[in-house]
DNA sequence: CGATAGTTAGGACGTCTGTCCTAGTCATGC
DNA sequence: GCATGACTAGGACAGACGTCCTAACTATCG
C-alpha cells in the first residue's frame, strides 16, 4: 500500500524525466527500469500500459505547474510580478530548455506526430497557462485582449525555448527575456497603451 | 541510371514527408516503401542505412529552401518585402503547421532528444533562415542588431508554429502574423526607431 | 500458525525494426 | 549473343520492443 504508493510514484516521476529527455517513444521499459530499478516486465501490476504510464505523466505535470502557478499567485504581489515569473521560466529553466526544450511544446508536439490518444490532454497543461496568463492579464487591466496578450506570451516563450534548444545561445535567451520583461511593462504601463499588433519587440 | 535517381529522388521525397508528417524515428522502412512501391529490403541499394536517408533529407530541405530564399531575393523589391514573405510561410503553409507543425523546428527538437549524429546538420537549416533574415535587416539599415532580429523573428515563428500545432487556432496565427507585420514596419521606419528591447509586439 | 492480498522477479510470447544476403531481372556495350 | 553492371524482389537475421504469465516473496490479520 504505502510501498505501492512509492514504487509506482517512483515510476512516474523516473518516466516524467525519462520522457523529456528523450522523448516518449524513444524511451522504453528497460530505461525506467533501470532507473526504478524493478523488474521489466512488473509495470503491469502498477499501469496497464504504456500508454497508462503516459497519462500518469501528463497529470503529474498539469499537477505540478498548477501548484507553481498557485504559490506564484500567493507570491507574486502584483499581477505583473505573477506574469514576471512565467517568462523567467526561461531563465531558471534555461539550462534544461537548452538541453531539452520546453517540456510541455516538445511532447506536445511528439504525440502530434505520432496521432496519440493522449495528445488533448498534453495540450491541456498548455491551457492551463493560458487561462492562468490571461486572468493575470485581466487583472492588469487589459480585459479586452487578456486572451491575446497571454496567447502571445506563451508563444514567445515556445519560441524562445525552441531555439535555445536549437542553437544552444545563452545570451540570446537573456535578451529575449528582457524584451518580454520590457513588453510587459508597456503592457501594464497605463489602462491600454499599445494594442498588441501595433507595439514592436 | 536515370531511373536511378529517379528512384532515389523518390525515396527522399517520401521520406520527407513521412519524417515530417510522423517523425523520423516513428517512420520505418515499410512505411515509406508502401509509398515508393519499392521492396523493402532493396533500400540498401541506394542508401547504407536509415541515417543516410535523413542525411539526403535534411540536404534537401537545405536546398529546398535556399532555393526559396533565393526566389524572395529576386520577386521582393524591398527588404521588407522579403521578410515579409517569410512571416507569411505562416500564413501559406498554415494547414500543414497546424497539423504537423514545423518542418524545421519539430525534426530539430525530435533529433535534439535522440541525441542523433545529424542534429547538428538539422540545425544549419536554421542557420540558413538567420543569415539570410540577418542580412535583409542589414538592407533594412539595421546593422547594429541584425541578428537580435533576426533570431527574433526566427524565435516568434517557431512560438507560433507550435502554438498553431497544439490549438489548432486559425485566428491567433492570422493576428501574430499582422503583429509581426507591424513589427516589421516599425523596424524599417526611419533608421533605428525602436531598440528591439524597448518596443512591444 | 495459516491465509490472504499486495508486490515482485524473471522470463516467454509475438511482433516489428533496421540490416543484410541471395537470386533474379533488365538494359547496355562488345 | 553474351557478359557486365545497375537495379529489384523477397526473405533471413538478430535484436528490441510492449505485453503477459507464473511463481515466489512479504506483510498483515484472523
Amino acid at each position: 500500500m504505502m510501498s505501492n504508493k512509492t514504487t509506482r510514484d517512483g515510476i512516474i516521476e523516473a518516466a516524467d524525466d525519462l520522457f523529456y529527455r528523450q522523448g516518449y517513444e524513444h524511451t522504453s521499459f528497460a530505461d525506467i527500469s533501470d532507473v526504478v530499478k524493478i523488474s521489466r516486465g512488473n509495470f503491469y501490476h502498477h499501469f496497464k500500459s504504456k500508454d497508462e504510464i503516459l497519462d500518469a505523466v501528463i497529470n503529474k505535470r498539469l499537477a505540478d505547474r498548477q501548484a507553481m502557478l498557485e504559490r506564484w499567485e500567493i507570491e507574486g504581489e502584483t499581477p505583473e510580478d505573477r506574469i514576471r515569473s512565467f517568462i523567467d521560466i526561461l531563465i531558471v529553466n534555461g539550462e534544461k530548455i537548452k538541453r531539452y526544450g520546453c517540456p510541455i511544446g516538445t511532447l506536445t508536439s511528439e504525440l502530434a506526430k505520432l496521432n496519440h490518444a493522449a495528445r488533448g490532454d498534453a495540450n491541456q497543461v498548455f491551457t492551463l497557462f493560458r487561462t492562468w496568463l490571461r486572468r493575470q492579464f485581466v487583472a492588469l487591466g487589459r480585459e479586452a485582449d487578456a486572451d491575446l496578450l497571454a496567447m502571445h506570451l506563451l508563444a514567445r516563450s515556445q519560441g524562445v525555448a525552441t531555439l535555445s534548444n536549437a542553437f544552444q545561445d545563452d545570451e540570446f535567451v537573456r535578451r529575449e527575456v528582457e524584451q518580454m520583461h520590457g513588453w510587459l511593462r508597456s503592457c501594464s504601463a497605463g489602462s491600454a497603451p499599445e494594442r498588441p499588433n501595433r507595439s514592436g519587440p
